[in-house]
DNA sequence: AGTTGGTCGATTTTT
DNA sequence: TCGACCAACT
């Protein structure tokens, strides 16, 4: 025990405490209470989680029965990486075999994927089941509204996104319909009935073809975990249960853990409310309010609330703004990190200047010494960076955009995914209608025949060999029959089937897009990827619940060894942080968003979010304040731009937390200027007046 | 009958 | 920019 104390040096007493909860040595540590740890911003969360990973280890824990569920898998193997240089300091060289064997660190929904094949005999699902993303469900959620004829009524059906929205809310938080439908889509209420319809005619669809959607893994999971044999020996697997950012959590998620870990042995959960930014996903805080009540003894609650992370002006700003909550449970963040600098609130005009600002500014912190890399841009929806871009590539300063539109969004990759996809389970229809509607000649009704053709045969692929050919596509119907069973003989093997298809591809990539050339070089890079796979299966699971999350200017992500600016949706700046942070669009508007001004609860959302962005800056933060911004277009006539405000957040009790600022510097008066500025002339009228 | 091409309108956040 | 809907053309 002695030698341990060394790595556990760095930790303050409660990070200490959070580590060695119940662990005792012996691997005689299941049977003290759970854990909740609310881990504050900069809290240094992930440091301690890690420590505790590796402190069981140590201590005894087999590694491959530790299950640590974090919110991306980015951060899953940052954690491993982690644990395996704690690991080292202790047992040397050893330590990598052990971390290698935590072979359960991944998403919820990841490890659900893993489960749900290995017992999909049990649970009466073919374990080549393949995963449908929110555009696959939206698309297939459409083909069963058409078929139920509601594509054609007489007010306007919801959109299939909105559907499969809805249906995604009702299954994530266990919540009746109408219920969802009173709460959140009040507009949709009239279409209950319909909607009802709709989705039992989905859910058979889904089953006919042998795919899940994402709510899907959770669902499934926890309908096995229902069933307490089956509970007891998923839950007798791992004596360690670690879950990260707990507070983005729903309800299923916490009613399969419990399913896991009746009574709370080993279970440790790590989150904190003020960061609950995911409830349109149906995360709800009462996961973790009310996780320590839920077992007897009560879990044990550790608060780390020293931040490591931010300057004390900073810290006093967010704190300031997140005081103003209507409801809060964790407490102010503290730091002893001291600076005289304040966090600036800039006022300038619009959009562009605001784009320029930034520019200039992360181009005299680059003078100064601070990389590209660490600065990040934040803003709260993904259009809004769209002015900086522009900017940006103009002045030729290399950016990374996280969130938004993906890599796996544009229409080539899916397309050549939907081809792998269709070869790996012919019964997925929407992959099958996809991949015929490219052919020339083909439209939704001659695939439509030719899926009706597979679906009764026992070998459907051999089924569309011996299809009649759609009249209008002879000869592409020919080759496109051709690639399927090829890479279906797996002659090819992975990944070089990958090739095949792009070759197949290439025709109409050219024939379809105008900018085919930088869509190639998408696809060349979707095959670097897919070689780090080892099997089709692995690589069409792992990329559908694990997209690669940037795009760039540039076609594919930047090397790592460049240096780029970030730019980023809050949402995907969770757990991040960076020197310098500037957050665009802090108005009314934009935050809170006037999409999310419905209820009181979306605006306190909203409040979080700014807290969240606030809160990833280490020395300097700038919140830009543009006083117009234009609007998509809504209002038809009048201006396209809306005089904005300065966030309702930050009330004028709040501004002396903040360093006020305008850009672009007034100017020094040059008497020359300062004589012009008097001048008033209206140029309008006297334009009017030519037609009049 | 079914496909293609044109126009119009609407756009949060994500596993 | 993309998707949904509508009208003309094969």
């Amino acid at each position: 025990m002695l030698a341990q104390a060394s790595y556990l040096d760095a930790l303050n007493p409660e990070q200490r405490r959070a580590v060695e909860h119940g662990v005792f040595p012996l691997g005689n540590s299941t049977t003290s209470a759970p854990l909740l740890v609310i881990a504050g911003a900069g809290s240094g969360k992930t440091n301690t989680l890690a420590h505790r990973v590796a402190h069981l280890i140590v201590n005894g824990a087999d590694p491959r029965r530790i299950l640590l569920m974090t919110f991306s898998r980015r951060a899953a193997s940052e954690m491993s990486r982690r644990v395996e240089r704690i690991a080292r300091k202790v047992m040397g060289d050893n330590a990598s075999v052990m971390t290698d064997a935590l072979a359960w660190a991944g998403t919820f929904h990841g490890i659900g994927a893993r489960l749900l094949r290995d017992y999909a005999e049990q649970i009466g699902l073919d374990p080549a089941f393949t995963i449908h993303d929110r555009e696959d469900s939206a698309d297939l959620m459409n083909l069963v509204r058409h078929e139920l004829g509601f594509s054609r009524t007489e007010t306007r059906f919801p959109t299939k996104g909105t559907c499969h929205a809805i249906y995604s809310r009702c299954v994530n938080s266990e919540t009746e319909l109408d219920q969802v439908l009173g709460a959140s889509y009040p507009w949709c209420a009239a279409w209950s009935a319909e909607l009802r319809d709709l989705f039992a005619g989905y859910v058979e669809a889904k089953q006919r073809q042998n795919v899940l959607d994402y709510d899907d893994l959770l669902l499934y999971w926890a309908q096995m975990a229902s069933e307490p044999l089956l509970a007891d020996d998923i839950g007798g697997r791992f004596d360690h249960v670690l879950v990260d950012e707990y507070q983005d959590t729903n309800r299923l998620q916490s009613a399969i853990l419990t399913a896991l870990k009746p009574h709370g042995h080993g279970l440790t959960v790590v989150g904190d409310d003020a960061q609950s930014i995911y409830s349109f996903r149906a995360a709800t805080v009462r996961n973790i309010l009310d996780f320590p009540r839920q077992f007897s003894p009560p879990a044990q609650i550790i608060t780390l609330d020293r931040n490591y992370r931010s300057t004390q002006p900073i810290l006093a700003a967010a704190n300031g703004v997140i005081d103003l909550a209507r409801e809060r449970f964790t407490k102010n963040l503290w730091t002893d990190r001291v600076s005289s600098a304040k966090p600036q609130l800039v006022t300038i005009r619009d959009e562009t200047d605001q784009a320029r600002a930034i520019v200039a500014r992360v181009l005299d912190n680059r003078e100064g010494g601070m990389k590209l890399k660490e600065q990040a841009v934040l803003f709260r929806t993904s259009s809004h960076s769209g002015s900086l871009e522009v900017e940006l590539t103009r002045r030729n300063i290399p950016f990374v955009k996280f969130g938004g539109l993906k890599f796996l969004d544009a229409a080539h990759v899916k397309d050549m995914l939907a081809l792998l996809r269709f070869v790996e389970n012919p019964r997925d229809r929407v992959a099958g209608f996809r991949l015929m509607q490219l052919l020339p000649g083909v439209g939704p009704a001659s695939a439509q025949r030719a899926l009706d053709h597979m679906i009764a045969a026992p070998d459907p692929i051999d089924a569309l060999t011996h299809a009649p050919a759609p009249p209008r596509a002879a000869t592409d119907w020919r080759s496109f029959v051709e690639v399927i069973s090829q890479i279906k003989s797996s002659h090819a093997g992975w990944p070089a089937e990958l090739e095949l298809a792009r070759r197949w591809y290439e025709p109409h990539l050219d024939r379809i897009h105008e900018d085919s050339l930088t869509r190639r070089a998408d696809l060349i890079q979707l095959e670097a990827i897919a070689s780090g796979y080892p099997s089709r299966e692995r690589f069409l699971t792992e990329l559908t619940l694990d997209p690669p999350d940037a795009t760039s200017d540039q076609s594919g992500v930047p090397l790592l060894d460049e240096d780029y600016l970030i730019l980023s949706t809050i949402h995907s700046a969770k757990g991040q942080e960076w020197k310098s942070v500037y957050v665009l669009n802090v108005v009314d508007g934009c935050m809170p968003s006037d999409l999310g001004t419905g209820t009181s609860a979306e605006i306190e959302e909203e409040r979080r979010l700014l807290y969240v962005a606030m809160t990833r800056a280490k020395d300097d933060l700038h919140l830009m304040v543009p006083q117009r911004f234009f609007t998509h277009g809504q209002h038809a006539q009048g201006d396209r731009h809306v005089y904005a405000s300065r966030t309702r957040f930050i009330p004028e009790a709040l501004l002396g937390l903040f360093e006020r600022t305008t850009w672009p510097q007034a100017p020094a008066a040059d008497p020359a200027r300062t004589a012009a500025q008097g001048v008033r002339m209206d140029i309008n009228s006297r334009m009017r007046a030519i037609w009049r």
